[in-house]
DNA sequence: CACGTTTTGTTGCATGATGCAACATAGGAG
DNA sequence: CTCCTATGTTGCATCATGCAACAAAACGTG
């Protein structure tokens, strides 16, 4: 074979990111954490994805609008979600979606509680080996 | 800060595994392929850990033994797994696990199918760059 | 402006994974 | 042999999810 060793990395790779995922969903079933693993994605991006309705969730997450629908009314019901008044909104289709202010002091609480176990989990890595690893993340993440 | 660099970096670590989970469970929700997320994840257990007992699999996973029993039916009556016969087994309690060879082929075809797509994403990094990311996956699921 | 079409959201019903608790069973201890 | 503990199974409930039918809102065309 052209390349034994390439093979090998992307096998181990393979089994990692598996691991990986395995660990993921072991931990938010067992951590409730202010939020559960759901919850807190849907948080996450709203928060990053201004003007976004619930359809732009469900396409972002492969997810059935009414999946989406019941979530973002629980969240709602929560008052961590709100629709925007689009008064001065585009006047485009659909309700617009924002985090309310309970809403980001929420997910700034979980996203502080998860990066401090994510610190103590890097505790013994360089700066450099830190770096290395989060830009490799998010070129895996963000292909081409 | 005295690290204002690793701090950032650590928010990004942060932020790609979140955005890497939520890309799995995306996946894994609309690839059926031969096998769902958790059987694949219970025959790579099952085949990675000689003389697994449910309850074992139950503690891996942190799941309760109820989840892990009617899986492992399921499995079992698929054809993938079966209880090896103790004749030659060590005298402890509970059931001994193994995979069927149907079942080792079942794995290998899912493991074959998800590395040929890591195999595509993976098409622009150099040997050393998937190296040291493979290295760095498998550091950052075995802390310590 | 009115009507029909498309987009977006909601609700009823079904499924699958999960947990808890009660029960069943098997292996070991005395 | 009897009792105890570890292991596994089953009944019931919950939650996330999908599909399909329906509802509502925005748009376009005449």
């Amino acid at each position: 074979m052209a390349h034994p060793a390439r093979e090998a990395d992307i096998r181990q790779t393979y089994e990692q990111i598996q691991e990986l995922s395995r660990r993921i969903t072991d931990r938010s079933r067992r951590l409730s954490e202010p939020l559960s693993f759901v919850e807190h994605s849907l948080l996450r991006f709203i928060a990053a994805t201004p003007g976004t309705r619930a359809i732009d969730i469900a396409a972002a997450f492969s997810l059935n609008r009414s999946t989406v629908s019941r979530q973002v009314a629980a969240l709602t019901g929560m008052g961590l979600v709100a629709e925007l008044e689009h008064d001065a909104g585009a006047p485009g289709r659909g309700r617009i979606l924002a985090l309310t202010g309970e809403g980001e002091a929420k997910l700034a609480q979980a996203a502080a509680a998860q990066q401090e176990s994510l610190r103590e989990r890097l505790a013994g890595w360089s700066d450099d080996e830190v770096h290395a690893f989060a830009t490799a993340l998010a070129r895996y993440n963000t292909p081409e």
